[in-house]
DNA sequence: ATGACTTATGGCACACTGTGACAGAAAGGT
DNA sequence: ACCTTTCTGTCACAGTGTGCCATAAGTCAT
């Protein structure tokens, strides 16, 4: 990897950690981009080159969750039934929050306090989680060998995977640390696994 | 009623018309709302009176669901199980759908066609409907005498049912008339019941 | 190093959404 | 008719987001 494109990666960070910075210390819709920009010393016009809009600043790690949910997918046994296979995605991405760096947990952190003061934020992020579902479907219906347009048991298979993870995510207090929050979500998808019935994802 | 009220009924109605007309034909991002408001021959100032944003227009049916499941919910006897309750506010969406007027039919279907072509107002649907859930978790945690912030059972059991009706809203093709699409919904709502193993939500 | 080539950046102009403030118009009640 | 309340349009403005172009910085030869 090249010097460019480490400085670019130094950078998006950079911002992103300014940003979330400035939300928490002064509300999200009156932090204006001019001053996350200003606070890394790049050009409001540069700093849409690097997140699309402001609002991505909070969705950052949905990207990397949903390679690591698709990854994992195309790794598990074909004859694994759907939402079994799914909630091993939904693990491994709590497994990768638990692996990693203190700096990555501090931006998730960060980030999941933002999201308890301001509920908007929490509607982006379920919405960004709809465009992932759809991917999980493509992939879902695939595997079980159906038209992703005609079978409705696909999407209720993914819809109710993806809600579980959120409800885990969203669930924990507000000054939860990360192993208490990791710990709930694993607990939420064991609970979701229980409630279904034995076969139900056929 | 006064005639007051009536108009300003009369003018909402007639400014979701023009913008489901509008977005239909040449797309949602390339309408302004300078066009919608000069459809409707009122100035733009005025529509933001209306509307509290472009986006609110997509969302309209939204509060009037909302509304409905939180009545069905408070007829439904006390010794029901929560997702029965649940599914039987769902199945009184579907149902008022399937009674209403034929102009509310008509924004219905067309709402759903543009919904399909913006992924984009299917996130921000998304997003609306979580809001939802915040109020359907105080419902049902009070029902079952927990916590709402303690509970982990109470979130998952409404986050199923909130998808349930989504999968269910979402799944139907493209062309498809009320009656099917309202087929499809009642369908999904037993699919799910069928799902999820007997007492869970206990 | 020097050059040529590619990519990132900043500045500018611009369109669009959304809000506050104020003045005038319309509707309501008496 | 009058006064009060509510609705409406106009204006000014802040903020997000994009296209365009000139310039600066990184990259890769020779």
């Amino acid at each position: 990897m090249g010097l460019r494109e480490r400085k670019k990666e130094k950078t998006r960070l950079a911002i992103l950690d300014a940003a979330l910075d400035l939300f928490l210390e002064q509300g999200y819709e009156s932090t204006t981009v001019e001053q996350i920009a200003g606070a890394v010393e790049i050009s409001p016009r540069t700093f849409f080159r690097y997140f699309n809009s402001k609002d991505h600043l909070a969705l950052w790690h949905h990207d990397h969750g949903e390679e690591i949910m698709l990854e994992t997918l195309a790794s598990r046994p074909e004859d694994e039934s759907s939402f079994t296979s799914l909630m091993h995605a939904m693990r491994a991405v709590v497994g990768d929050l638990e692996g990693s760096t203190g700096e990555d947990r501090a931006r998730f952190l960060k980030l999941r306090r933002l999201m308890e003061d301001h509920p908007r934020l929490v509607g982006m992020s379920v919405a960004r989680g709809a465009a992932t579902e759809r991917r999980l479907i493509e992939v879902i219906a695939a595997r079980r060998g159906v038209d992703p347009d005609e079978d409705m048991l696909t999407p209720l298979i993914v819809a109710f995977a993806a809600c579980t993870l959120r409800v885990g995510f969203e669930c924990p207090r507000r000054d939860s640390g990360l192993p208490e929050i990791t710990q709930r979500m694993a607990e939420t998808i064991e609970l979701a696994e229980r409630s279904l019935r034995p076969g139900w994802d056929r």
